[in-house]
DNA sequence: CAAGATACGTCAATATGGCTGTCCCAAATG
DNA sequence: CATTTGGGACAGCCATATTGACGTATCTTG
């Protein structure tokens, strides 16, 4: 090699290591933030993540629910009965298709919904606050790069709904 | 309110979801990217976790460990009683404190944990180099804002070892 | 030194959230 | 009509977490 590497090994190591422990530690503590609301309502996380994406693509099928969460039918399954047995959750026939089901939140779907998201916006506000805007741009840059390129779309497209 | 806020609330949302979304998709991609490596070892997540920190901070105790895992003592003592059974972790009792366990990796440990280190440092890698510099530091910053005051502190000492 | 606190280990029981494999129905598609 | 697809359900399994109680060795302190 004529030149070094920008950054020699031991030093990019520390830099990988940083990126990875970061991630974790960030995520854990965002999930956390709402752990206890959770449990208040004798809900996990599971139903969360159907609950939030449900929100964010009201009508959203079955089948791209579970392309998004990247679970088997019948975890999901038990989450769908669940929501919809608390009535946070309705579906309706698919208008093109009609062996689809359309999701959407109830009113106390929503309710549940912009509550647990308040306490995410907290906490995500803060550290966007905190950064600034630039590092905000940064931060969502790196985190696009880790995801796989038969997924980012799908990811992609839920930022261009509402 | 003399001045409208720099965002909007409707694009705060926006902006909030997207982070929202991103770090749930790049940390769940990061960690996949792993879990293929990990079956064939028959371990699981919680295993590399243990592994990751006590390469990271070689004769880490068990309490420090625990701490950093936000685990109970009874779910961390299955892991390393098969990481341990396995030969890939490796205790002493402590220099100054006889009661304390100090972990380590064997050399089987070591080349696993190089390993598995490998596959994220090439995802991680190349999420850096996609987003340049700047980016990544903005990725931190960001990150570093959703970790709690109370544990902020243990993560940066990690970034000192070494 | 005796008493208490701490570090670690372990028991039993329980919950959550994944998984596989198999089978089914209704509706769309060719 | 035959096949494929969207959705659902069964049984059973596994990984990983929890709580609470208890035990033992060792350190610390009045």
């Amino acid at each position: 090699m004529l030149s070094p590497a920008a950054s020699p090994n031991y030093l990019r190591e520390a830099e990988i290591r940083r990126g990875v422990e970061l991630l974790y530690f960030g995520y854990s503590h965002l999930t956390r933030a709402i752990d206890e609301e959770l449990a208040t309502q004798g809900l996990g996380r599971a139903h969360h993540r159907a609950l939030y994406f449900i929100a964010r693509q009201p009508d959203l099928t079955v089948s791209d629910l579970l392309k998004l969460l990247a679970i088997t039918k019948q975890s999901l399954g038990r989450v769908l009965n669940d929501l919809a047995g608390r009535e946070l959750v309705e579906s309706h026939p698919g208008r093109t298709d009609r062996r689809q089901k359309m999701l959407r939140l109830t009113g106390s779907g929503l309710a549940l919904e912009a509550e647990l998201f308040g306490r995410l916006r907290t906490k995500m506000s803060d550290a966007y606050g905190n950064a600034g805007p630039r590092a905000v741009t940064g931060f969502w840059h790196v985190l696009e790069g880790l995801i796989t390129d038969s997924e980012i779309g799908r990811v992609i497209a839920l930022q261009l709904e509402r």
